[in-house]
DNA sequence: AACGAAAATGAGAAGAGTTCTCATTCTTAT
DNA sequence: ATAAGAATGAGAACTCTTCTCATTTTCGTT
């Protein structure tokens, strides 16, 4: 039961929020924007407003139940927080988005921002690039 | 004057791009939004429809006289290209930004993007965190 | 199980940032 | 100077997201 996971997380298992948790949950693909998961919840005969799907995910986020992401083309893109952090690399041509991590890179970060003074509290990288699918049509 | 360096780029020597090109070179901040462009226009006496502002920033962006950036908070941000890649440091608390080189990560990139299968054509890493000036601040 | 205060929802309006449309003005080659 | 084509600017339009507020839902208490 997701309700758990909710009050867990601080907030009233209400039905909107059980279902985009579960849809998120369940998802084969993990990274969606608020619209992805408006319409897919529409398909499934799952009536949730557009606003409460904004809200509830940013409500998600700050309870740290997923991560948003600002890729290239405008809208916001959420995920399950499920795990640690990690980067992404993504295809510009069929926007395929792949993860990893880089304890190097995440090393540097810190030293820069120390060498320059701040006290770090965040970073995001995104490499782009044509992934080996795209590479090959043409 | 500005019109060879406009034509050397493909545009035309049009009194607005002058305009926005001279005050891009002459600004003592870097980084402006299409926003803060139009109006450090007006504040000067010259006017400049915004839509103009847009259009040109991205004939420059276009032309490689400027390079967007994708800053958190909406606004797209624009800087002269003068010089080579850089990355960028930002305060979270008085919006100060701070530019760097790291070698050693840029590798890392080509590295993972390899990796990965990717053909890598671009990479964009902000690093957040809050100034010395604003740590000190209470 | 029913009640009621407080919180959440959803439809549509509104807001922010950016692009588009098109009548008018400017640029540049002749 | 002229004319063809390109650029401009005002405002409409668009996209993504948040806000407003009347209505519905949740959940601790009877
Ligand atoms: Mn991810
Ligand atoms: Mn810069
Ligand atoms: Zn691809
Ligand atoms: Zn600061």
């Amino acid at each position: 039961m997701d309700s758990n996971e909710l009050k867990r997380a601080g907030l009233k298992a209400t039905l909107p929020r059980m279902k985009i948790l579960e849809f998120l949950e369940n998802s084969e693909v993990r990274h969606m924007s608020a619209e992805d998961v408006y319409k897919a919840l529409l398909e499934t005969g799952e009536e949730v407003g557009l606003a409460t799907v904004y809200r509830v995910l940013t409500q998600f986020e700050t309870a740290g139940l997923v991560v948003r992401h600002h890729f290239e083309g405008g809208q916001s893109v959420f995920e399950m927080a499920h795990g640690k952090h990690h980067d992404h690399i993504l295809c510009v041509r069929c926007g395929r988005v792949d993860e990893f991590v880089d304890d190097i890179i995440e090393e540097r970060q810190e030293k820069i921002a120390k060498q320059k003074g701040y006290a770090m509290t965040d970073h995001s990288l995104y490499i782009y690039g044509v992934c080996a699918d795209c590479q090959k049509e043409e």
